[in-house]
DNA sequence: GTCTATAGACTGATAGAC
DNA sequence: GTCTATCAGTCTATAGAC
């Protein structure tokens, strides 16, 4: 239990109440962004009130940035040690990178429009702020794994971005969609989870023909 | 010149001013969200200010329920006759598809955020309120054509929605990510340009990989 | 049509009682 | 720790002069 006693006077027995308002801070603000989002709706939600918010948090915005915070590291961190490992191939990789960003995504759905929308307020801010910069092409292995498997011919040599972006974009972006596809093609969140559940399997199989059979061009 | 003599007394002097207000909006409304951008922003940018917001549009959100619906009208009309087209291929109108929504990204790189963060907000209201319903599986020519390939055995028999999601997810969401890509690659946005307009091309062949060559699951 | 000035409502944050 | 009451600031929208 790290991090209990932050407060001065405190006997430890609040924990309880501050992560109740911060859970209810972020269903809040995932559902409606930093902007729309009143300090009321977050004190409504948590059952507490306005006051409160600010004896934990100082702020609205300071609230905001510590969930921010935890939100992405959610989603880089767990990814950084699979990219790296040494011990896994890179088809391997594949299969089990979508596979853990599915089963998270279905837990989370609002995540990626809470990230990608927040990131576009404002780039710069968030990427340092927040480790994405961990995340460079030339310390990853999987990148070098990538760049032996073109020297050996095994893999046509496109540039290595547009796999990159296609196995992100096949996964992240129907949960991005998510209210759209399951408007237009009338389907329940359990379908349309089961679905993504086909994925995990699919998308790997998919990439793989699309780097042994290339089409021509 | 359609719908030019709007209000009451004006002898059509106007319309240069509405559109720059309305041309302004469109820039603050997609670079911060509805929430975040206050008429104060609008004023600002157009060069006018908040009286003549109110005098034209009423209110801050006639305006920009305006400025939506031209906006997804763009992403949905063009895209509906395409579908519908009996004289193309299913492979021929990938082709077109894609590389008309490219073409449109690239010089509207805001517009996928921006609408997609909306819909979120609201889904029924905006899916309605904007044309999305006019696009029903049943009613269009490419799912038949789809349906004629299963049934004739050149197609593997996956639920057609993945291939649906697979072109649409690779076209899109780059885009979407792009600010965060272009950071963590070192692109400028000449060089994300670049590999887009060669993705005109490649998200075509790949999926038609993905079709004749599935791998084994 | 366009401006300035301001009304009226709402928002984030705090003071102070318990 | 938790609450009620309230302040100061900001926002949308309008009134009224030109």
């Amino acid at each position: 239990m790290p991090e209990k006693v932050k407060k001065e006077q405190s006997i430890e027995k609040n924990a309880s109440t501050e992560e109740k308002i911060k859970e209810a801070a972020r269903r809040v603000f995932t559902r409606k962004g930093y902007a729309a989002t009143r300090t009321r709706d977050i004190a409504e939600e948590s059952g507490y009130n306005v006051a409160l918010i600010n004896y934990y948090f100082r702020s609205k915005e300071k609230l905001f940035d510590i969930i921010m915070l935890e939100h992405i590291q959610l989603f880089v961190n767990s990814v950084l040690e699979h990219l790296n490992d040494r011990t896994t191939s890179l088809p391997q990789k594949l299969e089990i990178l979508i596979g853990h960003y599915i089963d998270m995504l279905i837990k989370n759905p609002d995540l990626p429009v809470f990230i990608l929308n927040e990131i576009n307020a404002d780039p710069a801010k968030l990427i340092a702020k927040v480790g994405f910069d961990k995340i460079k092409p030339e310390n990853i292995y999987m990148a070098e794994q990538w760049r032996m498997m073109v020297a050996a011919g095994k893999v046509p040599p496109i540039n290595p971005i547009h796999f990159l972006m296609n196995a992100v974009s096949m996964t992240i972006f129907p949960f991005i969609a998510s209210p759209l596809i399951r408007n237009r093609m009338g389907l329940t969140l359990d379908e349309f989870n089961a679905l993504m559940e086909e994925r995990k399997k699919l998308i790997p199989a998919w990439i793989k023909s699309i780097m042994h059979n290339p089409q021509p061009l």
